[in-house]
DNA sequence: CCTCGACCTCAACAGCGGTTGAGGTTTAGC
DNA sequence: GCTAAACCTCAACCGCTGTTGAGGTCGAGG
């Protein structure tokens, strides 16, 4: 159960589970949308490379804070899976993956914060939050009349 | 167009859509789930109190950030939806997400920092972050699809 | 009244993220 | 060699979160 005697430093798909905490099944579907990849032996087994190991990992962490597979997969796309990828195309990914996040980590803020601002007033007064107002875009009114019946809290 | 004749400071369900954002569709669904409710008028329409523009907009919110209906819906029941919950029901409720906003958050930031750290070095190097020591445990499958991935033991 | 847009229900389907099972092959270890 | 566990493919199915469409009703303005 240590490192098997064919190990080149790979990893079979039974081991990058066992690992990584996802089903054999999701790792295979993961290959099939082309998050991972895997060489073949000769007898058509998979052979993860150990940075396989990180991939997953990263997919795993994304995933739990509600990040799709397919933008999982575009900011992977741009890691040569093959190895060490270049600074600028590290920067690149950061970046945008950095404003993402942020964008997450805000939103999830907001909704914490209010939430407890919440407590204070004992109502669901999302009104004053930016909750409601981020999501407002409602436009189509001139509003008037709406504004006047604001003031009467719920 | 403003305040329609009928209002007694409530809203149809398409006025509700425009407002919140979430489809007509989105909003059916959320009441057949339970998450929202209405009124009916003599002919079967229904109608939301404004409140309701605000458990909407929680839900929206919520969603965005990836926590499953089931789960806002958990947190909502505990909102009389006829009205005013009481100090200890919001605490209550308060409590049980901000602590799972909070691990959220964490994660998030993790993701985000372990990110831009791995510019320095230039490679997935998770191995190093608390990302991939946070996973552990978990051999769970169960039925159903994918759930919260949650590590709690306790 | 009449009409037209907004509303109703119900059922079918869509896309995501997998899991399950059938049926067959490979491989490590004895 | 043989065997049992691990692997393979493929297809069907699951729960979630809705959307779409058919067929019919309601209601506010003209």
């Amino acid at each position: 159960m240590g490192t098997p005697s064919w190990d080149k430093g790979e990893l079979t798909v039974g081991e990058l589970s066992a690992r990584s905490g996802a089903a054999v099944s999701a790792l295979h579907f993961y290959e099939r949308k082309g998050l991972i990849s895997s060489r073949r032996t000769s007898g058509n087994q998979r052979r993860y490379p150990r940075v396989t190991l990180r991939r997953v990992a990263l997919i795993r962490v994304a995933q739990r804070v509600g990040i799709p597979l397919a933008q999982i997969k575009e900011a992977l796309d741009n890691l040569p899976d093959g190895r060490t990828p270049t600074k600028k195309d590290w920067e690149k990914l950061s970046r945008a993956w950095r404003q993402e996040l942020d964008e997450r980590i805000h939103a999830l803020q907001q909704l914490r914060d209010d939430f407890t601002d919440c407590i204070g007033c004992g109502c669901l007064s999302l009104n004053r939050c930016s909750l409601a107002n981020a999501r407002d875009e409602l436009g189509s009114h001139g509003a008037g009349a709406r504004r006047l019946v604001e003031a009467e809290a719920s």
